[in-house]
Order: C-alpha cells, then sequence, then structure tokens
RNA sequence: GCUCCGGUAGUGUAGUCCGGCCAAUCAUUCCGGCCUUUCGAGCCGAAGACUCGGGUUCGAAUCCCGACCGGAGCACCA
C-alpha cells in the first residue's frame, strides 16, 4: 500500500522513510490533558506511521515528579482521547518505569569518561560554561566518578548538591551543547503509586529522550523548534554509545486564534480556583473541550494534516477548523427550534395545531412535532425588530401580522408560502411556550432559552438550532444542556 | 551576551533542496450575485502574497550576502 501511495495532503514523504520500517513516537508529558497543540503530534505522527505502515509508540516522559508534575489521570486521557482520534499506538512505554535503564547507560558513560558528578551550583557552572571554561570536576576520574554517582544514588546527596553531567565540548560555541546535565536528585515521591518514592536521582529530558529513541527503534523523530538544539546535544550519547541517530523534523508554535496563551500549570490553577469548569470547559482548547462541543474527530485530523509540518511559527483561526468541520456535521445534524432570550407573542385569530418542520432541510430525516395553541416564544432580537402592523413568518408555521408591540400581540394572516415571497416577509424562528428549557455553553458565555421537546430525543448527538449554530447535546433531564460547536 | 531557526494573500498551505513550465497552488476568510420557509448548507464570481536591499545569472519566491522582523535555546522543565 505504501510502496506507491500519494502522500497525503500537506504531509510530505519522510526522508529515508522505508515501508514497513518507520518507528515514531509520540512523547507528552502527562501533566495535563492533551490540547489542540498536542494533537498535532498524536495525528501527524500517526499519519505517517499509516503512510509507511509503521509502528507508533506513546512515550510517557514524566521524569520530572516535580516541577513538571505529572497528573495521574493524564496518562489515560492521552490514551482515550487517541482513541477518539482513531489513533492506536503499537507500544505504551512509561519513562518512570524504565529508569533502571538510564541508570545503566548512565554508569556506562561514567566509566568512558564521557559523563562526571558535579558539585557545582548552577550559578557556578553557568559562569564557567559562558567562559568556556572546565569546572573543577571535569577531570575526576572514573573511578572517583563511579563512587559519587552510587552516593548520589543511595541519596547521600540533597537535592541540588550534585548532578551528572555529560562531557560535551566545553568550549563548543553554543552554550547551549556545553556539558549539559543528565541526572538531577529529586527527593519528592512520584505520583504513579508503582514508583512512589523509589528513586531519587531522576534523567533530565535530552537524556532520557536519547535512550528511548534508540532503545524503541525509533527512525524518525517530530518535535517542537524549540527542542532543536537536543539533537545536537543527544548526538554527543549517541556518539559515545555507538547509535545512529534517526532523522529529525520539526514544527514551528502553534498559537489558536481566539484562545489566549495557556500553558498547562496556568490553566490547573485556574481550574481548581473554579474559573473553568474543568479540563473540558468549552472555553478551554483541549481536546476533552473539543470532543464534548461536537468537533468530530475527523475534522481535527483534516485540519491538523493540513497544516504540514513547517518549522514557521503560525497563529491558526479556529475558523478554519469550524469550517472543516460544518462540512462534516451539516448533513447529519437534525435541525431544532432554539430560542434564546425568549419573549411571548400571542396570537389571535388561530386554532391549536401541530407544526411539523423536517429535521433537515435536504436528507429526508423526517419531521419534528411541535403543538401550537396561539403563543409562542421569540427572540428578543427578532422582537425588537417589530413594529405594529409588521408581516412575519413564523418558520414552518404561519404568517401573522403584528398588532401590538408593548404586550406583544400579533394575528393570523394565512400560511401560505407565496405570500412571504410577494412581500419579502422576514422568516423567524419560534419556541412552544410549553417547550424545554434549553441552556447552551459556548467559548463566548452562556445561553438560556426555551427549545422544542424534540430535542430530547437527541442526546450526545449534533444538531443545528436554526439561526444560532450547531451544538452537541450534553445532557438531557429537566433541562437540557448544550455545548456550543460553532456557528 | 552567545547560539540556532524561520519570514509566500487576513489566516494556513503548495512551490524553495535539484533556478526557467510560478504574471505563483489549494483551503479558509472577506466582498458581490444566485438559490433556499435558518443569519446554515449549496452554486457562481471577485479580491488578496513571494519582508526589504544588494549580488550571481540570459533568467531568482527559489542560490549568495546584508538588513529588518518574528520565534527558540543557553534549567538540577518537558
Amino acid at each position: 500500500m505504501c510502496a506507491k501511495k500519494e502522500p497525503v495532503k500537506g504531509l510530505k514523504p519522510l526522508d529515508g522513510a522505508e515501508c514497513g520500517k518507520v518507528v515514531m513516537r509520540f512523547a507528552p508529558n502527562p501533566n495535563g490533558p492533551p490540547t489542540l497543540g498536542s494533537t498535532r503530534g498524536i495525528v501527524v505522527n500517526s499519519e505517517y506511521v499509516k503512510m509507511y505502515e509503521g509502528k507508533l509508540i506513546i512515550r510517557f516522559d514524566d521524569t520530572d515528579p516535580q516541577t513538571k508534575r505529572p497528573m495521574l489521570e493524564a496518562y489515560d486521557w492521552y490514551l482515550d482521547d487517541c482513541k477518539w482520534l482513531g489513533v492506536v499506538p503499537d507500544q505504551v512505554v512509561i519513562a518512570s518505569d524504565r529508569i533502571p535503564l538510564y541508570y545503566k547507560y548512565a554508569r556506562q558513560l561514567i566509566e568512558q569518561n564521557n559523563a562526571y558528578v558535579c558539585f557545582c551550583t548552577s550559578e557556578d557552572f553557568k559562569h564557567l560554561k559562558d567562559a568556556k571554561e572546565p569546572c573543577p570536576h571535569r577531570n575526576t576520574s572514573p573511578e572517583a566518578n563511579l563512587i559519587q554517582w552510587d552516593k548520589m544514588l543511595s541519596g547521600e546527596y540533597e537535592a541540588k548538591d550534585a548532578v551528572l553531567r555529560l562531557k560535551t565540548d566545553i568550549r563548543h560555541k553554543d552554550p547551549a551543547i556545553r556539558d549539559y546535565g543528565i541526572f538531577r536528585i529529586i527527593k519528592e515521591s512520584h505520583p504513579r503509586p508503582e514508583v512512589n518514592d523509589r528513586y531519587i536521582v531522576w534523567p533530565l529530558l535530552d537524556f532520557e529522550g536519547a535512550i528511548e529513541d534508540h532503545e524503541l527503534g525509533t527512525t524518525h523523530i517530530i518535535r517542537g523548534k524549540d527542542l532543536m538544539d537536543s539533537e545536537k546535544r543527544q548526538m554527543y550519547i549517541y556518539k559515545y554509545l555507538g547509535w545512529e541517530y534517526p532523522k529529525t523534523l520539526h514544527w514551528g508554535r502553534v498559537k489558536m486564534h481566539g484562545f489566549g496563551k495557556f500553558s498547562t500549570s496556568t490553566l490547573r490553577r485556574a481550574i481548581e480556583e473554579g474559573e473553568y469548569s474543568g479540563w473540558d470547559d468549552p472555553r478551554l482548547p483541549t481536546l476533552r473541550a473539543m470532543r464534548r462541543r461536537g468537533i468530530q474527530p475527523q475534522a481535527i485530523r483534516k485540519f491538523m494534516i493540513e497544516m504540514g509540518v513547517g518549522e514557521t511559527d503560525m497563529s491558526i483561526s479556529m475558523d478554519t477548523l469550524y469550517a472543516e468541520n460544518r462540512k462534516m456535521v451539516d448533513p447529519i445534524a437534525n435541525r431544532y427550534f432554539f430560542v434564546w432570550d425568549p419573549v411571548e407573542l400571542t396570537i389571535a385569530d388561530v386554532e391549536a395545531c401541530t407544526a411539523r418542520p423536517p429535521k433537515h432541510p435536504t436528507g429526508d430525516k423526517g419531521h419534528r412535532s411541535i403543538d401550537v395553541a396561539g403563543r409562542v416564544l421569540i427572540c428578543m432580537d427578532d422582537m425588537k425588530q417589530l413594529k405594529t402592523g409588521s408581516h412575519i413568518r413564523l418558520k414552518d408555521l404561519y404568517n401573522v401580522e403584528i398588532t401590538s408591540v408593548a404586550p406583544l400581540r400579533a394575528k393570523y394572516i394565512g400560511d401560505e408560502v407565496t405570500d412571504l415571497k410577494k412581500e419579502r416577509m422576514k422568516i423567524i424562528h419560534w419556541a412552544p411556550v410549553d417547550g424545554i428549557p434549553v441552556k447552551v455553553l459556548s467559548p463566548d458565555g452562556e445561553f438560556k432559552g426555551m427549545g422544542e421537546k424534540m430535542i430530547a430525543t437527541e442526546l450526545d448527538k449534533i444538531v443545528q438550532f436554526e439561526r444560532f449554530g450547531f451544538c452537541r447535546i450534553d445532557s438531557v433531564s429537566s433541562e437540557i444542556v448544550a455545548y456550543f460547536t460553532h456557528r
């Protein structure tokens, strides 16, 4: 399949990729739920793997129990959201399960005189490093380093007393490369019960990632541009260990228009403080929120794939995603009336009847039925346009003439749709006075009003509230709660 | 301060490696019009870009240099 397969629109062929031999990984820190940003990594990696019939690994880089402390629930959230996106990883790896592996290679590097235990404070080391000067510990013998390393492992040193550094090139022109740290001491327990306080020496990202990418047989890495230096740093490890470095690809920063800057930690605090209802609050750019709002996984996939893998930073508009989603949802979403900020309109000279609007304007999806007896609700915004004498069409019901606005009253003036064309009558939607209360939660706030009763049959479905927009029906009881998708 | 990366229409994207077929692709957005018992969908049409300045060349969005702008790294974060 992949031999002659056209590259998916937006994704260029991978350099040096052989069908059936591609191994890629998606490596999140589970310190929060997947966001639209992380989704790009999930989708693009999985798409490439599909294209080349390769293998996809999800690796949780959870080696910081302190600063970017993992959230226990987030591991499952990632897996769950992947599944929703149609991504099934071939393998799941948790870094905190594999600490002994990292220790093994650390020991080897110390023995080879490629790593040393450093007792400098971070400030002292920074000064030396900036001056391209080696620190006093750089020349310690491998034997002595081994002893000190064992002391680190056994807890004889406190956090910040010692770190293990890789010997790179202390005179390297790029200061980011010079003798960077690969292990540090953290005397805080890990949130995973299987790990807990088992380790006090934790690897840093570039080391953990370097070892894992080799161990897992990764052939192609896609990572953010912010991690561009990782390759230069990790290359030293690969050289010392005699390994071959995977092919790399980088992408730029993504900002979403309409969403402010969100870091996982500030979000977490805002949620704890009750500013948001949770990780799936419709105002948030998390995948869980998108899902709850009725964004289709295929729309997200398409959107992400069409962005491609460029190194330019971008700031993209949700409109593009919404447009993609609308195309998928418009043909299947049943139509209903929902009146926000309702006001009552009394209609004289009319008998009780049942309106039977179609569920969908094109597809043959049957009809709704709404009983009306001389009183309906209309939107405040529509009411404001009305004057005594205005003729309006109540959509799929009949035509009325406004007889009074102070108490809002009208009289029935006919059923004929043709009249409306002659008169260019405005068509507005309405709701029965004895409908069901509806609350819509949207990124722009809450809308409350009345809807027709049959909305209650659409639990968990995407519907379109006419002249309002698409919504996902989130819960149904004495009141309907809907999440706004988009217009 | 040192180092690295990027800069095509409002927003993304194709093309840049291997200069000509690019008076520059596609999508979205915006603006007109048609259609429609939704301000949705659909249809038709239009607008809109190679950051700037030099250089190489018969020819540059594509190569080189410089400037400007933007992003990132120099963490005992990922």
